[in-house]
DNA sequence: TTGCGCTATGTTATACTATAACGTATATCC
DNA sequence: GGATATACGTTATAGTATAACATAGCGCAA
C-alpha cells in the first residue's frame, strides 16, 4: 500500500475532511470520536498517525494553545489568529513579523529554526454582533 | 493562610526555587518528582496550582511547544527563545513585534487580548561549541 | 512466482499532562 | 466566637500522546 508522494492515504483524508468541516479546531479525541462513529473500532494511534502525516505535508498544524489541531492555508508558516469567542482559526501570513523577528534573534548569533506565533482575541465578525 | 499580595506560599516558592534552579523549563510531573524528593508525598494538584499562582504573578510562563514551565523576567508579555540543543529559554522584549502585529490585527477589526511567539533554534553558545 | 522489503494500518497497553471534587486547617475580620 | 476566605491535602479521574508489536497489501527483483 506504498503512497505516492503527494496523496494522501484514507485515514489521512478522513481525518483532514473533518477537520475542515468543523469550523473551529478538533482535538485528537474528538476527532477519535467522530471517527468511531463513522467507522466504528477506531483507536488512538490511528488518529495520531494521520495528524503526523498531514502536518508533515503542510497541511495541519497544532494549535499549541488549544492543544488542538486545524487545517492551514498553503502560506504557513504565519500568524496563527484565534477568535475565543466564535472558536475560529485562520493563519495570516506576516513576513515582516518574521522578518524582524529573525533579523532580531540573528544579531544575537540566535539561528531561528522554526517559531509559533497564536495570537488570541475576538474576531471582527463576534465583535458587532454582541458589541 | 490568607497570603499578602505580592508573597508566595510556600508550595509556590518551592516550585519557584525549582524552576529557577534548572536550566531548563520543567514538566509539572518533573516539578512533582523533585518535591516528592524534598518531601515525601506530594499529589499533582500541588504542583499545579503553585504553578497557576506563579503564572498569575507573572513569575513563570508555561512554554507551550514543551509542554513545560520556565521563570520568566518581568518583561514578560514577549518573545520566548529556546535553543533546541542546550534546552535553555529566555524571554525576550519586542514591542516593536507585538506592535506590528496589533495594527495589523486592528485593522482587519481583530482585537488581540494576548499572544503566544515561542521561537526554537540554536543560541550563539552551541554553534559555536559544535560548529 | 516466490520471497523480500516497504508502507499503512490495526491492536494493546501504557506514559504523560491536567483537573474535578471534597476534606481539613489556619488566618482574619466583625 | 462564629463566619468567611485561602491554602493545602487527598483521591480519583479526565484528557493527550506514544511505545511496541502484529497484520496485510503492494512492488520488485531473483
Amino acid at each position: 500500500m506504498a503512497q505516492a508522494a503527494g496523496e494522501l492515504t484514507p485515514n489521512q483524508a478522513q481525518v483532514l475532511g473533518h477537520l475542515r468541516q468543523a469550523n473551529a479546531p478538533l482535538t485528537a479525541y474528538q476527532l477519535l470520536g467522530r471517527m468511531q462513529s463513522d467507522r466504528g473500532a477506531v483507536a488512538p494511534p490511528t488518529v495520531y498517525r494521520a495528524l503526523k502525516g498531514l502536518e508533515d505535508a503542510g497541511l495541519i498544524r497544532r494549535i499549541e494553545t488549544l492543544r488542538a489541531w486545524a487545517p492551514v492555508a498553503a502560506i504557513s508558516p504565519g500568524v496563527v489568529v484565534i477568535c475565543d469567542d466564535c472558536g475560529t482559526v485562520r493563519s495570516m501570513a506576516a513576513p515582516d513579523v518574521l522578518e524582524s523577528l529573525h533579523l532580531r534573534l540573528a544579531a544575537e548569533g540566535f539561528a531561528k529554526a522554526r517559531q509559533t506565533i497564536e495570537v488570541h482575541g475576538r474576531c471582527g465578525g463576534c465583535a458587532e454582533g454582541q458589541e
